[in-house]
DNA sequence: ATTAGCACTCTTTTGAGTTGAGTGCTAACA
DNA sequence: TGTTAGCACTCAACTCAAAAGAGTGCTAAT
């Protein structure tokens, strides 16, 4: 074969099986290529050159005398090379707007719905992740005798809240004290910036309250980290069903469950191997992805960031014939609305 | 027939079919029945009887020459009277221990997890409805020049949160005083209580800050009734493809769409039309759900209390052949784990 | 009242035959 | 040398009838 792997005849024959095959998820043959393209190609020429791409790698056969489906190589190629970058209308999402005081969660799940509706594909969203978030408010209240109520205030205004019991009830002149010394002393402080050392100051200086103040330490750390194991919402989990090469009985149900206890999905969305340049989307198909399960789909993933440090994930996970352009383009235009959208002040 | 509807005999039958059909999921022949049982009768016998509990619609044949399976009137008869209470272990939800300090949406979702292992059905778990709930405390901070954040909690250290925007700062003496009025006027009020009429009583004695008074009070409202579309925790809703009866194609796809939407579900735990007495535990069989989509399956409710008021729902979709005694055991154990474990004071 | 026996019904399984889409290869052609 | 027509071959998918199997209802004997 020449220096270059795919002449351009080639080329528009594997672009032509892998829509084809997009639109029908059928295996497409020879005849139908050559019927509908403008190449002006009878079906054996076809054939010849389907038999070069086979053994290129880019289409294979599922079994002798049926039609040729893209491989993984054939969809990384069209991924890579064959996709047009038009601006296309992506209507309701950008009439989508998001209030900042709306609650993050609600506007992650609502996203995660119109991004499933929109693409007819399962749609996965994560809350952003605080590991360096700086905390901005602080504050303990006594809710009653034997409760303290801890509200943590994050940059970006994602608030914390944790219910402590204590011993002995602190009056309010001490809890002031209390209120001001955290404070002044962790404000501003990023939550990996909190460590053993700034505690071990913070207990010295609380003094005859020293031996509470590591247990409301803990529960402030716990209650910043509470959603270590991440929060991540998905939506038209159900809509793999459409697809008949996902849901022969077994598969489905293995796909269903992942998608139930979402802790697997973490790896989607931690690891971004593959990220592209300039678009800021990632792409993984079948077997690229981390998870065994879904070597049968494609993911494609974009990463958001509210603020520095501060990053989330969206993706969607279909079929490997999924609609690469809409997906891409659907996941670019929530990935700029939801960029800084919490860190710009009121509107 | 006699003034009693079903004799001795009749009842062992129908017991005896029940029993099988549960563990096969297939009709079940007179064969079968006479064989498998100490009645000593022959298969001819049984099939007389069989005739007679089909006139009196306990059972049913899905065609001619096929065994019978039961009826709803049959499930409904069994769950009546032929499932023996005894006191079963159910190991694994005894020594799940709450701790109070847990937040509750984790429990609840920790418990709709272990529901559904336990059983192989689907689980589902509503949070507290607070309605008639009181306020225990309320407080608002300046988080910072433009934002200022309103924390609630309310009987049963629930804790709800929303940021405020607010056109001009308030310095810290305005806002203690706005916060003793509030903690006043509104403590031991219970939400339903809190209307227009203390709203303006409160936007009087508010005097310069009126204005801002209604934008408050909105906001707390809001936070509080947050979830007026109750949360739902759902788990194990893959089970339902473990059981083909359910699990044809476009049955098991309508099906989990209503587990993913959620907001469907909301009429089967808010609706308790047929609570025993005794037991406080509600069985739903086919049809007698309020869901259409449900008609196949067969739901059990139990009612957990928090507090006066304080009500929440848990539990299992599965199909109409589930183990009932099984189910039931488990929802007992754990609606006497959840009834109000919040209430009590720490331990 | 119970049971053995038998004819009958209806689903499920099986397997052979047919169809049809698609391929690979060869030989002819421009 | 690249392209095409033609043909034999392959293999999944469909059809259809026959056979198997499970179960019933009824009748006559016990």
């Amino acid at each position: 074969m020449s220096e270059q792997e795919l002449d351009e005849r080639k080329t528009k024959i594997l672009h032509a099986i892998i829509k084809n095959y997009m639109e029908t998820g059928e295996p497409v043959g020879s005849r139908t290529i050559s019927k509908y393209t403008d190449l002006n190609l009878s079906s054996a020429t076809i054939r010849n050159e389907m038999a070069d791409l086979e053994e290129l790698g880019y289409i294979l056969q599922p079994h002798t005398s049926a039609g040729r489906i893209p491989s993984d190589k054939g969809y990384r190629f069209y991924v890579d090379h064959l996709i047009e970058q038009k601006d296309r209308e992506v209507s309701e999402m950008k009439e989508f707007v998001i209030e900042h005081t709306e609650k993050m969660e609600r506007v992650l799940k609502q996203m995660a719905k119109l991004l499933a509706n929109n693409t007819n594909y399962a749609s996965i969203i994560t809350a952003p992740q605080v590991h360096s978030n700086k905390v901005k408010f602080l504050q303990l209240s006594n809710v009653d005798a034997s409760h303290i109520l801890a509200v943590v205030v994050l940059e970006g205004n994602i608030v914390k809240n944790k219910i402590i019991d204590v011993e002995e009830p602190i009056d309010n002149e001490q809890m002031l004290k209390l209120n001001i010394l955290l404070n002044t002393n962790l404000t501003g402080l990023s939550i990996d910036q909190i460590n053993l050392g700034t505690i071990a100051v913070l207990k010295e200086k609380a003094g005859i309250h020293s031996n509470i103040i590591s247990d409301v330490l803990d529960a402030v750390a716990e209650a910043i980290s509470e959603d270590e194991d991440l929060e991540i919402y998905t939506s038209g989990a159900t809509n793999i069903l459409k697809y008949p090469e996902l849901s022969d009985s077994g598969r489905v149900s293995e796909l269903l469950t992942e998608f139930e206890e979402k802790n697997q999905l973490v790896s989607l969305v931690t690891e971004h191997f593959s990220e592209e340049e300039n678009t800021g989307i990632q792409v993984y198909i079948g077997n690229e992805a981390p998870i065994q399960t879904m070597k049968d789909c494609s993911i494609v993933t974009a990463t958001y960031e509210l603020g520095e440090g501060v990053k989330g994930t969206i993706g969607i996970i279909g079929p490997k014939r999924m609609d690469y352009e809409n997906v891409m383009d659907n996941l670019k235009t929530l990935k700029a609305q939801l960029d800084g959208i919490w860190k710009k002040p009121k509107s």
